[in-house]
Order: C-alpha cells, then sequence, then structure tokens
DNA sequence: ATCGTTATTGCACCCAGTTGCAATTATACA
DNA sequence: TGTATAATTGCAACTGGGTGCAATAACGAT
C-alpha cells in the first residue's frame, strides 16, 4: 500500500508538500538522510519551509511508512517497503554494509523473557570496525 | 585510578573546570546527562562557558573515564568506574532498568564470525515497552 | 619565582532539528 | 460549485550541541 494511501487512511491531508516526499522515497532507493530530502524538495519546490519536511517525516514514520534510525551525526530515513534489515558501519573508513534483520532476535528474546521488556529492533545502524580496518592499530 | 590522575597521564592539564566535572562524576553516581552536568557546574561556577563543558566530557570520554551514550534525545554521561550495563527505558512510563551488560554479547559473536566486523556494544540505552506498559493497548 | 610553551578557555557564531502560533488550504458536505 | 472546519503550512524564534580563533592559564624547565 502507497504512502499516500495510507495517509488518507489516517484521516490526514494529501498536500503537494507530502506528495513530493513520498514520491522521492518511492523513486530513489530505500536510504535518505534528512539532508537529502531537504534538498529534493527544495529542488522541486523552493519556498517548503525545512519544518514542514521534518514534520512530515515524523508524521510517515508514525504511520509506519518510514522508520527513522539515528546514526550518531546524523539521521537516517529507511522506506518500510524496501524490507528490514540493519547496517553496519566502519567508524575508520566508512564502508556499509547491510546486515540480516535477525540480528537481535536472541537480544529480543532475552529482553522478553529475563526483564519482560518488549524491544523491537528495527533498521539499526551498528558503528564498529570493518574486517580490514580492524587488523591495524 | 582517578580521573584526574588519568588526565596528567595523557598530557593534559588539570584546570578548575576539569576538576568540578571530574568531582562531580565521582560524587553523585553514575549517570548524568549533559543539561545536569552544565547546570551543576554553572552552579559552582557560573561563567565557565558551555563548550568548554562539552569539550571536557568528549575528552573525558576519549580517555575512557566516561561514556557517552545517546538517548534518541539527550546524551547520557556514564562514569566508567561504576561498571558496565545498558539500560532499558520504557517509551511509555519512562521506568528505566539496568540489564547485564553480556545483553549483546550474542550480537556481538555474530558480527564477528559472520560478518568480520567488530563491535564493542558498551552501556546501551534501549528503549522500549515494559511488563506492565506492555499489557495496556 | 619567573618564563616559555602548549593546552585550554571564552567568545561568537554555526548547525540540525523542534515548537507555538497565526495564516492558509485540503477535504467533506450542502 | 461554494462553504465550513480541521489539518497543515510558513514563520520566527529557540534548543542542544559543536567549531575556529584569539586570549589566557597550567605546568615543566630554568
Amino acid at each position: 500500500m502507497s504512502c499516500l494511501e495510507t495517509l488518507k487512511e489516517n484521516g490526514l491531508k494529501l498536500t503537494p508538500q507530502r506528495r513530493l516526499i513520498a514520491d522521492y522515497f518511492h523513486d530513489s532507493g530505500s536510504h535518505l538522510t534528512a539532508e537529502e530530502i531537504i534538498a529534493h524538495v527544495h529542488e522541486k519546490m523552493p519556498g517548503v519551509n525545512k519544518s514542514t519536511i521534518y514534520r512530515n517525516l515524523d508524521i510517515f514514520e508514525s504511520i509506519g511508512c518510514v522508520l527513522k534510525s539515528e546514526s550518531g551525526n546524523h539521521v537516517i530515513y529507511h522506506h518500510t517497503e524496501e524490507g528490514h534489515h540493519h547496517h553496519l558501519v566502519c567508524i575508520k573508513c566508512g564502508k556499509n554494509v547491510d546486515c540480516d534483520e535477525m540480528l537481535f532476535w536472541p537480544v529480543e528474546k532475552t529482553l522478553r523473557d529475563k526483564y519482560a521488556f518488549r524491544v523491537d529492533f528495527k533498521h539499526q545502524v551498528i558503528n564498529g570496525l570493518c574486517e580490514n580496518c580492524g587488523k591495524q592499530p
């Protein structure tokens, strides 16, 4: 189901600004930073205020169209239609590798069983050292 | 070994501002937000600039005296002498429970074995639903 | 105790993201 | 097609955190 339909289902209005953001997610892969989204929207519709964009990204997140993950310095938005997975980002060389979504299942299970605490790890960004960079001191 | 000694060992100077921050960590438990630290420093030494405080917190982190964890909206600093663990924070009621440090060991192992990726999960802040809040819809 | 070096501070300004509020606009309905 | 109304936008100002740079201060050597 498209993001725009989901908006309507939640009683939200379909504004040109929202259409622009949703189209961008559909057209250009799954991972977009706030910067990229703002740049794209401004290119197509120069007057749009950044707060409108941030507010709409939050709304798309709250209706489940988009996942927001924090990667230390910046924020990444991930179109949920692309499926779930995690990211391994090397803090030295910046290499970015996708990682199976079941990585955190044992953690989720432990938290559920031992702490009665419910967590759903979706689209985490994990910083560490890749094979090459891990060898060097 | 005290933070102040560690400073010297790393060729860093022992300024009154640093002494104030280090003392605060020693005196008042392990978990402090940037806000709390700034408030405390300002109380004791009103003129200190916030950038001085942030820079010193980064330095204490880089020499291993303090761990910095990001919890979505704010940043938490944790005095490393208190031992390692993680935090479960309920997104509904805000309840905060400590959690064993070995929680992420299986994840670290998988990343090492399958992805040759090295990560050290230290003092994570995990947002989810606690037992009570998980029951209610 | 003084001095020179080098780290550190304060300042002023930047940046991404957020918020309250008045003006605007998408939509349901007549 | 026009209108009422609630959602949305743009604005302006704010927030937490960070940065480059000149002035200052800690500290080892004399």
